[in-house]
DNA sequence: AAACCGTGGGT
DNA sequence: TACCCAAGGTT
């Protein structure tokens, strides 16, 4: 258990445990000490409001969805475009479930494009198109967890509330030394971060907490001697700061593999597809494959029609968060009037564009020297 | 409660 | 190369 900050060790230390036995610091951190350090640091990014006021709730949601295990650098673009197509929730609960998604598509994570959308219809339809300063009713909408709630109810509302992303889990656990490994320290490391929240500024503390965590206070070599909380950091205190936090080991990453079906008609024309409504890339656009599996499957008869195929050289390899892909693709060349078999379409590359494919579908389509001119 | 759900960049 | 990491949520 334990988190340093409540296992007062004051006697000699016995030498197994002398390394991590460092003083503690005598000073609890300040969250005014944050504050100035954020007043003259802060990052400017593209849904962040100007110093001293709070960001249109609209935006703040806009970004956190896509903030969500996400950098910053990978959102910016796809953030700036979803603005300028769907300035206010209202514009975006009355797009087509259709363009959100291949507005999306390269983002990851689809789930959150859908739940993005039937969120906004839920802020129009429960909340008049006003998001609403609560973070209980902020915790009742689709795609919005613990974490967004907190963070839409401190940055944009300014309410006194503890988001807890990976970066604050970084700070706090290096703070306090806490030993016990994620995810089963979340508990604690959210209810140490709630005790520094202050009752002034909490948005400005809960973003001066991730900037600190994204600049700072980083993963492999935090800055310590630029931290503003230096002094009464435990980890600092120890001498190893990035051995925290302290994480659970992870398992093997299975491998699958599948076989594509690059078809092309006369006219430069694909055969595509949509991926059922749940599960790994549900409702985005593919290009018809066998099952991925551990083993691998017998393309005749999965093939969409029936060709004369030729396999392209080398695969597309791609790793999805609980396994990693390795595709190889059959092309057949097919005329001109060839119909699309049920459930497929053709799209000429110049259409590619308002089709939601997903990166790996990107990759096969490259692959396969589709749309390069 | 543990699995599932993407992608690109950094080391 | 292989792994880690990024403003997590849902089932």
């Amino acid at each position: 258990m334990t988190a340093r900050a409540t296992a007062a060790k004051p006697t000699a230390p016995t030498p197994a445990a002398t390394k991590r036995q460092a003083p503690r610091s005598s000073t609890a951190p300040a969250p005014s000490a944050l504050l100035a350090w954020y007043d003259r640091h802060r990052r400017r990014l593209p849904w962040r409001a100007e110093a001293g006021r709070t960001a249109d709730p609209y935006h703040v949601f806009l970004s956190e969805i896509m903030l969500q295990q996400t950098t910053v650098k990978a959102v910016g673009p796809y953030f700036t475009d979803f603005l300028r197509r769907w300035p206010t929730v209202r514009h975006l609960a009355e797009a087509p479930l259709e363009e959100v998604l291949s507005a999306w598509a390269g983002l990851g994570y689809y789930a959150r494009a859908r739940n993005l959308h039937a969120c906004a219809k839920a802020v129009v339809a429960r909340h008049g198109g006003h998001f609403p300063a609560d973070e209980a009713a902020l915790l009742d909408l689709p795609g919005i967890g613990p974490y967004t709630a907190a963070a839409i109810s401190a940055i944009a509302f300014d309410l006194k509330a503890s988001p807890v992303d990976g970066n604050i889990e970084r700070v706090v656990s290096r703070l306090y030394a806490v030993d016990e490994p994620l995810p089963k320290s979340k508990p604690r490391i959210k209810a140490l971060a709630a005790a520094l929240t202050p009752e002034r500024r909490p948005g400005d503390f809960a973003q001066a907490m991730m900037d600190l965590g994204a600049t700072i206070c980083t993963p492999r070599s935090p800055a310590c001697p630029l931290c503003p909380w230096m002094e009464p950091c435990t980890a600092r205190a120890e001498g190893d700061p990035a051995r925290y936090p302290v994480k659970a080991p992870k398992g093997e990453k299975p491998k699958r593999e599948g076989i594509a079906f690059l078809i092309v008609r006369a006219d430069g024309a694909v055969l595509l597809r949509t991926r059922p409504d749940k599960g790994l890339l549900a409702k985005m656009t593919e290009v018809p494959s066998t099952p991925w599996g551990a083993r691998p499957e017998t393309p005749a008869t999965h093939a969409p029609l029936a060709a004369r195929w030729r396999p392209l050289p080398g695969a597309v390899e791609h790793v999805f968060t609980h396994f990693a892909l390795t595709l190889s693709v059959l092309r057949a060349d097919v005329p001109a009037r060839t119909p699309a078999p049920d459930g497929h379409r053709w799209v000429h590359p110049s259409g590619f564009d308002r089709e939601a494919l997903p990166s790996v579908m990107r990759k096969v389509l490259a692959h396969g020297r589709i749309g390069e001119g």
